[in-house]
DNA sequence: AAGGGCTACAACCGCCACCTT
DNA sequence: TAAGGTGGCGGTTGTAGCCCT
């Protein structure tokens, strides 16, 4: 939160002033009218015709993320935390896409729930783990920063892997908790014994299909409960859980998979841009 | 009671995409 | 085509309020 101030702005003719932090109850007051009346407009026009001394991006943000009649109010339940993290283990960083498919939830509220605390249990979480399966390792293994030249965090990678781990996708007698050590160099091996196939997307990456995907791509030729080694590509921007930038536009997840349908499923599935290598 | 540390979250900033002129 | 305006988004900051000593 910040101090309320007066920001000086040039204008034509005249100085305005914008005024910046906290709202108080009676601008709430004038924004929520202004709205329930009139709409959403231009919201420099918004800000004129309200008679408030602030920016028109200033009144969108208080709107969407505070008044709003639509907003839920409160914790976020288990079942909200849960779609969150899951949805974050498919659509990384994409807070305003996770909003969209949790109603009443603004996109700061969200991001902000995440920053103070899931991302903090998954720290803890990597840990824990890297203190039982790497008491060897160097200092520097449960170092993200070390990864500085990409935007990937070794806390969402582990946070991911341990919910693979859990829910069985990956063989449990061949594979510990990666380390910032071994997660890029180590083959992993990931159970495909849900019935359905890694789906090769393009080019030597695989997506896990759950089957909703359609005709889309040919599937690989597979035995039911076959385990398949993934060797997870040496490149941190290959393997960027933030964004599709390594998969061309038309193949990009949003086109190829119903999230919502997915979401719905008894089949929990990720879509990273690991770089899978087949190994029969 | 005081004050120091910590957390949650409201709000700002900078960038980008899109639209209009 | 370029320039300017606007909206949307993710990252970041700063502080109110809580907790602990």
């Amino acid at each position: 939160m910040r101090k309320p101030e007066v920001a000086a702005v040039a204008a034509t003719h005249q100085v305005q002033k914008t005024k910046k932090g906290l709202w108080s109850p009676e601008e709430d007051s004038k924004l929520m009218q202004y709205m329930i009346s009139n709409g959403q407009g231009c919201w420099s026009d918004v800000a004129k015709n309200a008679g408030l001394q602030r920016c028109g991006k200033s009144c969108r943000l208080r709107w969407i993320n505070y008044l709003r009649p639509d907003l839920k109010r409160g914790a976020f339940s288990p079942h909200e935390e849960d779609l969150i993290i899951r949805f974050h283990s498919i659509l990384g960083n994409r807070w305003s896409q996770i909003a969209a498919r949790l109603p009443g939830r603004t996109d700061n509220e969200i991001k902000n729930f995440w920053n103070s605390t899931i991302k903090k249990r998954l720290k803890k979480m990597s840990d824990t783990s890297n203190l039982v399966n790497n008491s060897s390792s160097s200092p520097n293994a449960s170092d993200s920063s070390s990864n500085s030249s990409s935007s990937l965090e070794f806390k969402d990678i582990i946070g991911s892997f341990m919910s693979f781990q859990e829910q069985g996708f990956i063989n449990p007698s061949l594979t510990n908790i990666p380390t910032t050590n071994n997660l890029f160099t180590t083959p992993h091996m990931f159970s495909h014994s849900f019935n359905e196939d890694f789906t090769p997307c393009v080019d030597g990456l695989y997506g896990v299909n759950t089957g909703l995907q359609g005709e889309l791509y040919p599937p690989l030729e597979c035995e039911e409960g076959d385990w398949y080694k993934a060797e997870i590509n040496n490149h941190l921007d290959d393997v960027n859980t933030n964004g599709a930038g390594n998969v061309p536009e038309s193949m990009r997840m949003e086109e190829c998979w119903d999230l919502d349908q997915l979401m719905n499923t008894e089949v929990p599935s990720f879509y990273f841009n690991f770089n899978f290598k087949q190994n029969i």
